[in-house]
DNA sequence: CACGTTATGATACGTCTGTATCAGATACGG
DNA sequence: CCGTATCTGATACAGACGTATCATAACGTG
């Protein structure tokens, strides 16, 4: 057997210089050539890791998926056992709004995607409303956790404080991204509205 | 003095095909020849009205934002005089959801704007971010005038709270246009929010 | 009718795109 | 050191793009 490399790792590398050209200059300056560039290595490379640009574009989409979701769970585990509803769903959102360079990379890569997949019913479902969805999830155990605690509000309808949660924090996100506004004042609001829905 | 045509209305009418481009194949999708296309018109008289394909984007763009404009003073005037607070926030905040093929296409293209202004600093302030500051003065003035009327929850702070609202809707609107939610749904969410902050 | 505005048509240029094809260089495991 | 996986380089292609430049047709006002 001659030399060997290992695909998957460099995958990765090209995935990130995609993600890299797609933060510092948006979605539509990533080209097969400026990815190439970017990775420091040559376009036959990136045709020979990613035969297509769909494919690259996707193998890229799922990197990112991979390390934002290895994020939030990181720093969930740092909560205190069992974690106090309140400050686990405070740190869920948190997490998600664009405040330093990698999660202002998966917002705007996010929000890219998402407007393409408005006029893209194909790329609607994959994969991104599903993962939408699986944070849906995440947020409605956590909400029902509080419920079971006492801890929620009275009148506050779970499934509907999940959208809620989840459009806020999107549009939080899109505010601080077009520099409309600060990380500080978005978290502010975050936080004024689970004082709102939390007791105690 | 020979044959003469409105150039504001001819503007208009290529403006209106480049939303339309932009509502059914995305604003990638909107060059010269497709915006001459489905306006019926020749590649050259595109040249003709915008001389280059920037000051043809900022036109439609302007175009966009006068209509909605148009259309928000409407629905508020046809509310009963004085209008009773909340139902002011409500039609506000219900027009700017993406419900119908009009208010789609805004929300499409003002989200493809922003991801756009998200890489490009000169299009930041231009003319997306002083647009919605206008609109959160809008609110501001109204929660102010509940507020005076006594019809605001204690603990709601204005400025907060209208922050709040606008990326509340931003994200909802986001939300329907990739299918995730239904119209019906994005006004529960905002209604149950509105009962929350109005009182009676 | 004549003149100038409005509009079309054909066509071209240079640049960038995704994709493809060729030969050949590099490096490592057996 | 041999062979094969890995990687580069040069180069090509057809298509789309923004922009530009012709000539010329249509038309309404004076």
């Amino acid at each position: 057997m001659p030399r060997t490399v290992d695909h998957t790792e460099r995958r990765a590398q090209i995935a990130e210089a995609l993600v890299r050209v797609a933060a510092r200059d948006g979605l539509h300056a990533v080209t097969m050539r400026s990815v190439a560039a970017e990775s420091g290595v040559s376009l036959r490379l990136v045709q020979y890791y990613f035969e297509t640009k769909a494919q690259l574009l996707l193998g890229a989409l799922r990197h990112l998926e991979r390390q934002s979701r290895q994020r939030w769970s990181d720093r969930l585990a740092a909560l205190p056992d069992p974690a106090p509803p309140r400050a686990f769903v405070e740190a869920f959102l948190d997490e998600a709004l664009p405040t330093d360079a990698q999660s202002r990379v998966f917002h705007l890569v996010g929000t890219s995607y998402a407007v393409l997949a408005m006029t893209d019913p194909e790329l609607a479902r994959e994969p991104f409303v599903s993962d939408v969805d699986e944070l849906g999830r995440q947020l409605t155990g956590a909400l029902e956790r509080a419920r079971s605690h006492g801890q929620l509000a009275e009148g506050v309808d779970v499934a509907t404080e999940v959208a809620h949660l989840l459009a806020l924090n999107n549009g939080l996100g899109t505010s601080i991204l077009i520099g409309q506004r600060a990380p500080s004042e978005a978290k502010a609001v975050l936080s004024a509205h689970l004082d709102r829905i939390f007791t105690g």
